[in-house]
RNA sequence: GGCCCUGUAGUCUAGUGGCAAAACGGCUCGUUUACACCGAGCAGUCAGGAGUUCGAUUCUCUUCAGGGCCACCA
């Protein structure tokens, strides 16, 4: 033997990928009906995240957290808990491309989609992985994709079920519309960018005497669009023009001059100019006042008026303003910054053309989808708000129809002749109307296949149904849980809500959980600016424990930054349980948690602290507050577990007769057990290694994992235990004033009705304050 | 312009109508039969103002600062 001990180690990356393997091997996450506890299955309509790259640390974040409230209904009374990622949209379109060097426009859909199914095939595994190494605790056999066969045929029964419903209509409409991507796309999409911009007042004429009009704008290529001028009816400056008409600088245009309260008189000139179309206003004043729209733009964002044809919007516009200021037209001009809708996922501003496309009727029932919000249980409370802000502000019907090439195909056809439309049967689904060719009922000419494809959110926001199918439909909405981020209310779990409302009238979930966002000093994290942290990298220094241990130190809903301290204390945390453990299993071995006849004072009273303990955490749990949990757990193990209780057994353990280390051994391994329980939802590898290496022969259950969560029964009294601890505080505060050594021998005096409390308790006292003789007295401690 | 969230030790986070808390960091001691990835102890904090209250860090209003959503975007 070498003069000092040598101390075993914990090795997190090895320990860990022993259990993932052992919990994929035992199928320990494996879905079963019969597995509910109490007659009920909590079920989670689990996030797909899309596979492009890897996993990054916002999904660690978020993740983690919801594999907390997983695991915690997992050993409670039985989870459905299903994984998906999913595939059915741009970053896949992209990403499918790329890795096969091919052109999803110079395929067939169906070819396509076939590619995006192999391809994914490939590479899903590799980028599930890092879910599996983070511990999230998915039945991964029951997995779906959105845009396999299963979904397709889901998304497009949802749309052939709303469209009997009458809520499915087709208009020629100016809608929101990208040029970039060349699509109409929802309300949603849009974001806000800030952007200079040049404001230039421009003369406007008065077709009868030649007056000038001045008009400010920051769009001039809109000028040939423009259909009507503005003024607010009380505007006396202008109230005279009223009726007349105006002349359109540079384009030999006449357009009416109208009252409209709508124009502010403070604003710019006070008269505006009325374009097909700058913005949503445009298309209301222009519908308002029953005006012949004059559209300038091409689909692909280029003028369709000479002498600008074919130029970008862009270019046209400086190309304009450079002919009004040859031609002496330009008043005034000044550089502002102003901000415009742009697509969210190109970053190009969005303009209004008139297209046709598909849309779910939903306006009409925004009260009824607001109360349906309502019904849900919203952690953190204030996430209803936002849903319902949202709600309540949308002023379109849901665009579901996009002018893309990869995505779920609408399913039906036109007949050419008569314009009736067909509709698949059920049990064609899916189907790709482009590839299929059916014949009018009516007049039996051959219809055509309708090219467009749903908007992803119209399949997305049917997870709950498609996760549900995998299993037959076993459980039925609503389920339990919806775990999500709070950027996608207004999209996915908006659309889930309406969705499961206008098909089954039922919420789609009982509860929704937000999680917050990862920040890194302070600022949130982006590619862009660079401030990433990798979570493959962490879990690499620290273990996916620590890393989870830190996304439970937040709670939920809050931001959290990322600290590298924070993960230093969680493998501190995991050291001082590895430790704990080792040294009550190297003093009870082959201890086979019996209970025995009687309990000391002491070892009562502590397990009903530990009672509480388990009240408490559940309650947590319960209501989503992982990080009370946490916070319960760690402070009781650390503080009043090993600091106090270890240190007040240790003598009996080692010294004691047989029925005061049975009674020490009892709590010992009931306690620690019981600990590890509370814990394992957070930090699900190191509670696993401890189980199975002292606790799994005889409690027999193959993991901790599923195991019974701890019952709390009625806590007793702890007045005796508390006071012990209390006093023993004072020892230790006594002997580090004196810079004495803990070990140094003292003459402890103790007031007179402490002593008679403490009377069952004094040896136990005695010998971890290591006093040499315990009088009564004030409370004092005199060095020996 | 409307709505929502946040502001607590040097740092990062809990928390409460009645002594302000943990962790990390700092300082002082100690220890080697679970643990130096240790133990004990010490110092240090509720953004500002007003109100309600016996009492406010907590509730209300307001100012300031940070963040988010929506609207506007002539």
């Amino acid at each position: 033997m070498e003069g000092k001990k040598s101390v075993a180690s914990y090795d997190a990356k090895a320990v860990e990928e022993k259990w993932r393997k052992f919990w994929e091997h035992e199928k320990i996450y494996k879905f079963d009906l019969k597995s509910k506890k109490k007659g009920k299955i909590y079920s989670i309509d689990t996030p797909p995240p899309t596979v492009s790259g890897n996993m990054h640390i916002g999904h660690a974040f978020s993740y983690s957290q919801q594999d907390f409230i997983a695991r915690f209904w997992r050993m409670k009374q039985g989870v459905f808990y299903p994984f998906g990622t999913d595939d059915n949209g741009l970053p896949t379109e992209r990403l499918v491309e790329k890795l096969n060097s091919v052109k999803s426009r110079e395929m067939s859909r169906v070819k396509f989609i076939e590619l995006c199914l192999k391809t994914l095939k490939k590479i899903t595994p590799d980028f599930i992985e890092d879910w599996k190494k983070l511990g999230v605790s998915c039945d991964y056999d029951i997995c779906y994709s959105t845009i396999n066969d299963n979904a397709r045929r889901i998304s497009q029964k949802s749309f052939l079920d709303l469209y009997k419903k009458g809520r499915i209509y087709k208009k020629d409409f100016p809608t929101i519309w990208c040029p970039e991507c060349q699509t109409a796309i929802a309300q949603a999409e849009l974001e806000d960018k800030e952007l200079p911009s040049l404001f230039s007042t421009l003369k406007f004429k008065i077709v009868d005497n030649g007056k000038d009009l001045p008009i400010a704008t920051t769009r001039p290529e809109l000028l040939p669009a423009c259909v009507a001028v503005f003024v607010h009816p009380n505007d006396k400056r202008y109230t005279h023009f009223i009726g007349k008409k105006a002349k359109v600088p540079l384009f030999d245009l006449e357009v009416p001059i109208l009252a409209d309260k709508s124009a502010e008189i403070k604003k710019g000139t006070g008269v505006l100019m009325v374009c097909s179309y700058g913005d949503k206003y445009d298309v209301e004043a222009i519908h308002r006042h029953k005006l012949q729209p004059r559209v300038v733009f091409t689909y692909d964002g280029k003028l369709s008026v000479e002498p600008y044809g074919g130029m970008g919007i862009k270019d046209a516009r400086e190309k304009i303003l450079k002919d009004l200021e040859d031609a002496g037209l330009i008043i005034e001009q000044k550089n502002i910054s102003h901000v415009v809708n742009v697509h969210d996922k190109c970053g190009v501003g969005i303009e209004f053309l008139p297209t046709e496309q598909w849309f779910i009727k939903i306006l009409d029932i925004k009260k009824k989808l607001i109360e349906q919000g309502k019904k849900i249980k919203w952690h953190p409370k204030f996430m209803l708000k936002r849903y319902e802000n949202w709600v309540s502000g949308l002023e379109w019907d849901w665009t579901i129809s996009r002018d893309r090439h990869f995505g779920v195909p609408i399913p039906l056809w036109e007949c050419k002749k008569c314009g009736e439309i067909i509709l698949p049967k059920e049990n064609e689904l899916p189907v790709d109307p482009m590839q299929v060719k059916k014949n009018c009922i009516k007049c039996k000419e051959s219809a055509r296949g309708e090219t467009k494809v749903l908007d992803t959110w119209a399949t997305s926001s049917l997870t709950p149904q498609i996760a549900l199918s995998l299993i037959n439909n076993k459980i039925k909405l609503p389920m339990s849980l919806r775990p999500q981020a709070h950027d996608i209310i207004r999209t996915w779990a908006f659309y889930t809500i309406a969705k499961s409302y206008l098909h089954e009238k039922k919420l789609p979930w009982n509860n929704v959980m937000v999680s917050g966002f990862v920040t890194l000093g302070k600022e949130k994290m982006s590619k862009s600016k660079g401030n990433v942290i990798a979570p493959q990298e962490v879990m690499n220094e620290y273990g996916a424990d620590s890393l989870r241990f830190w996304a439970a130190g937040s709670k939920l809903g809050e931001d959290l930054d990322y600290q590298e301290q924070d993960l230093i204390a969680g493998k501190k945390f995991i050291t001082k349980l590895f430790n704990a453990s080792r040294f009550v299993f190297m003093n009870l071995k082959d201890y086979n948690g019996k209970k025995p006849k009687k309990l000391s004072v002491v070892d009562n009273q502590f397990l009903s602290k530990l009672n509480l303990l388990i009240k408490d955490v559940t309650k947590s749990f319960e209501e989503y507050e992982y990080s009370k949990s946490r916070q319960e757990v760690e402070r009781f193990f650390w503080n009043v577990f090993c600091d106090n209780y270890l240190e007040i057994v240790k003598w009996r353990v080692y010294n004691g007769n047989k029925a005061e280390k049975e009674s020490a051994f009892y709590v010992l391994y009931q306690s620690l057990l019981t600990v590890l329980k509370l814990i394992a939802p957070i930090m699900p590898f190191i509670t696993e290694e401890i189980y199975q290496n002292y606790f799994r022969k005889n409690e027999k259950i193959k993991s901790i994992h599923i195991c019974e969560w701890p019952k709390s029964e009625k806590a007793g009294k702890t007045d005796e235990f508390d006071l012990l601890v209390d006093i023993l505080g004072k020892v230790r505060q006594a002997k580090s004033q004196a810079n004495k050594s803990m070990k140094a021998e003292i003459l402890l005096s103790i007031e007179k009705k402490n002593k008679n409390k403490l009377k069952d308790l004094l040896e136990d006292l005695k010998h971890v304050v290591n006093a040499v003789e315990i009088k009564e007295g004030r409370l004092n401690v005199e060095f020996a």
